[in-house]
DNA sequence: TAGCTGCTATACATTTTTGCATGAATATAC
DNA sequence: GTATATTCATGCAAAAATGTATAGCAGCTA
């Protein structure tokens, strides 16, 4: 019913919501007809031969709609297993960086152990909302301030600038910063968060040869010898092709938090993998030193 | 389905959750049988002659259906109306002596402005969650601090001592603090919250004559002439009877916050109530002064 | 303009869900 | 120990929701 408005919203006609939900048109038309009826709200579309356009009241409506299929969501994996056994669905929230270059073996070694175990990954640097249940474990950059969430801060992680053994060989060395002018940089397009965090550390921004917002694709071209690029001490220190340049010049040190939902605290796999991701990124923060 | 679980869960029995819904008892009973067919999770209770026992599992899964239904019921409100229309429900969720003393009259001006406007007052003084959606629109005395949330701040109330004409008669005269020793105090029983609040102003607490968590009961002591209480200035200045007592000693200044879910700001009677309840809630804060 | 493709709306058959009535079992009161 | 008042479970009929098939309408392309 509201599972069908909300599609209807989304895909934009009835017969495409009713396909994404597995219903036939003539049903989805009759849930609209229905809630359309009960509501004293007035219409909520104004229909078209080219499908269903939404009024501002359906609009205002959409929102509350998403919360109620993201709790149903959230419902479902808590009830895929028993709350006292080691298996389920759990999904957990990280970023793109954080879920692609740590998080594999952790979860690899979590899941050997808990085989009976299904986990989501959602990948995004916004930070999903875990109060509206998108996920049910989240590993983030930045201390959470809400109640209601169970937080665990694992350390901190040093940022530095790196390179590829390639590009060393190639180029002129560098000294110091003023060197760096000269240099094929690799740095952020539009992020405006991550710009003013560089800009404050260093002022003189040469500008960039290589500029992406997407942090995965900076770690990749540092990798393939495109130039210097800021990595995450512990994954650069993996590769033993990557070199440390300026290594005593500081950047950033990132607080690494989990983070779950308190509600989940009774669900046994729940706090194991909340375990897992503790643990694991404690050792991951770990590796920044020494 | 799951409103009949969420039921099942508060009302303890098949049958009185069926009667609380409008069901009959068979077909919550199917309900509560068909998902525990489908979910893989187990039983979700232990059924006996008394009712029904939620195991561990359900217990797990009850926070989430309730969200569920937190959120239909928000979903429910915002419909209830035209999303540009001064008219429909809206809940505001407030402490018992903001609800009791402090917003009648605006709720009286608002609703005299706006008579298609249906206002659900939520009176506890446990901060109710806005993210969960328990309330759409909340009068707070903390600086909320979640992201998500429109808030704005309307000012703050002074804390005084307050003792009602007929006592001040009889008793003996206040001059300083440890005169307060050989009076009637009213005070908290066990919020430790406020217990800590006022210890820190005033160590040697010479004890209550009256212990009450409830604020409301501790005004309508000091009006009924009990003793000597705390009461908001707004509050105590409006009736002519009470007095201030140590006028100068400082107890607290309260913040007070209105604040909002942001999905709602596009529906426009929230907003209508919004603006009244930060006019009303800074002309209060005003009266403090002077 | 004809033909195609997407959409919504309606009539009818089928499936699913619900309510009603009743039976069986257990705790509480006398 | 019996009576009473709960409870949950089950068989059957009514009601409601769904799917199938079809008609009608608007936009796009040749």
């Amino acid at each position: 019913m509201w599972r069908t408005f909300d599609a209807v919203i989304r895909e934009g006609s009835l017969s495409s919501a009713a396909r994404a939900l597995g219903l036939t048109q003539p049903t989805a038309g009759r849930h609209i007809a229905e809630l359309e009826a009960q509501l004293s709200a007035g219409a909520l579309f104004t229909r078209s031969a080219r499908g269903l356009h939404a009024t501002e009241t359906a609009r205002a409506l959409a929102p509350h709609a998403a919360a109620m299929a993201a709790a149903a969501a959230a419902l479902i994996r808590t009830a895929s297993a028993p709350a006292n056994a080691a298996a389920g669905v759990v999904r957990i929230s990280a970023s793109e960086v954080v879920g692609v270059e740590v998080l594999p073996p952790i979860l690899a070694t979590l899941h050997a152990a808990h085989p009976g175990l299904a986990l989501e990954l959602l990948l995004t640097n916004t930070t999903s909302d875990l109060l509206r249940r998108d996920a049910d474990i989240a590993v983030r950059m930045t201390q959470p301030k809400q109640q209601a969430l169970l937080a665990k801060s694992t350390g901190r992680i040093r940022l530095g600038f790196y390179a590829h053994r390639d590009y060393l060989a190639r180029s002129a060395p560098i000294e110091n910063a003023a060197d760096l002018a000269s240099h094929a940089l690799i740095g952020f397009d539009r992020d405006a968060a991550s710009l003013r965090a560089i800009n404050a550390v260093w002022p003189d921004l040469p500008g960039f040869a290589l500029r992406t917002d997407n942090q995965l694709a900076q770690v990749a071209a540092v990798r393939a010898g495109f130039g210097i690029g800021v990595v995450q001490d512990p994954i650069a220190r993996r590769d033993p092709a990557l070199f440390p340049v300026l290594r005593d010049t500081f950047i950033a040190h990132l607080p690494v938090w989990v983070v779950m939902h308190e509600d989940l605290r009774s669900t046994h796999r729940m706090r194991i993998v909340f375990d897992a991701l503790v643990k694991g990124m404690t050792a991951h923060a770990l590796a920044s030193e020494g």
